[in-house]
DNA sequence: GTCTATACTTTGATAGAC
DNA sequence: GTCTATCAAAGTATAGAC
């Protein structure tokens, strides 16, 4: 076993650093460096090298940042409240960050789309759950199980659309619109 | 003058791969191979490097796809069959190349945000420009002018996140759920 | 001016000293 | 088991032959 920690240590500095520089953007020695780890120690820990640091960071990070945002969402007195929390705090951390942190697998999951399989279906299967976990929050708030579905599609779809806006622009406005459009869309799909 | 038609093959070449691979995940070796030119004429074109050859395909791969959208959406016979029409050509195009050419500059959007300022800017530009022109459509189509700019930036949004939704889970439906969201808004909007 | 060869750095990955 | 030294390949960029 490995010094207590060391595993961890890397695995949360890798997914900071691919929150904002991506997969390709960011190099193992960046990681040990940050992580203040020998560089042995990825292969020592993460024998599949790159990729398998890449898969448990983005599933980690998935579900770290579904927890989150349900945890937000289940804190709100209804769930119009509670879309508007989770729109305004994202924007929060962008402007805290200076628009680096958004979300946490976006930048990897459009770069490995169509280069990497193995970390295309770990970012596929974070965004299914995080959809899953959607589905059923809305339907708590009254939407029909045959609109839950495209009514959680169209709200996350929303949110890293707008990352991608705010980011560019160093700008939260496209947060704020898309925040409000993502209530639209949910009062009109509640009976 | 250099042969005619190297500098647009570099360009056009460097616009596809980025489009799948993204901005570090597409080499300038891996350029020069695919456009079938010689290394020197990248800095012989470009004497900026990468950075510049960058800029230059941002700004000319937002300039196309903006004309292409907006073709595709002043064909239609109002704005709610133009805003179908649009998602559901990007979804084809994702089919055909099996997941791989989504938004142009979206990929590169996100490495670029926190990690090089002029490409950055040139993103922000494009994503500006496409936002002007929605507008511009949608106050046609009697959208008032102070909702018209959140109702472009979240239809944009839409399309961006359900275009990263759409490429991991190598599936058309995100596509199709915010694109049905984006007619909504509109109608919403509308007077 | 076009293009080849090369310099220098960084990448992911491995071997082996301790 | 921890960590250092090094590998081959690929990265951007440049020098200079022709």
């Amino acid at each position: 076993m490995a010094s207590p920690g060391t595993r961890e240590r890397i695995l949360d500095t890798t997914a900071e650093l691919f929150r904002r520089y991506g997969y390709t953007g960011t190099g193992l020695k960046q990681i040990v460096a940050a992580a203040n780890a020998p560089f042995g120690s990825v292969y020592h820990h993460f024998p599949g090298g790159k990729e398998q640091l890449g898969a448990e960071v983005i599933r980690r990070s998935g579900q770290m940042y579904e927890e989150l945002v349900t945890t937000v969402m289940d804190a709100a007195p209804d769930a119009q409240t509670g879309l508007r929390d989770c729109f305004r705090g994202a924007a929060a951390v962008l402007v805290e960050t200076d628009y680096a942190d958004a979300c946490p697998i976006e930048t990897v999951a459009l770069e490995v789309a169509s280069t990497n399989e193995t970390l295309r279906l770990a970012t596929a299967e974070v965004f299914a759950g995080w959809t899953q976990a959607a589905v059923t929050r809305f339907g708590r708030a009254g939407v029909p199980q045959d609109r839950a579905n495209d009514l959680a599609l169209s709200v996350i779809a929303l949110l890293e659309g707008a990352f991608v806006l705010a980011r560019a622009a160093k700008s939260v406005y496209p947060l704020e619109a898309a925040g409000e459009a993502a209530v639209a869309l949910l009062d009109r799909a509640r009976v």
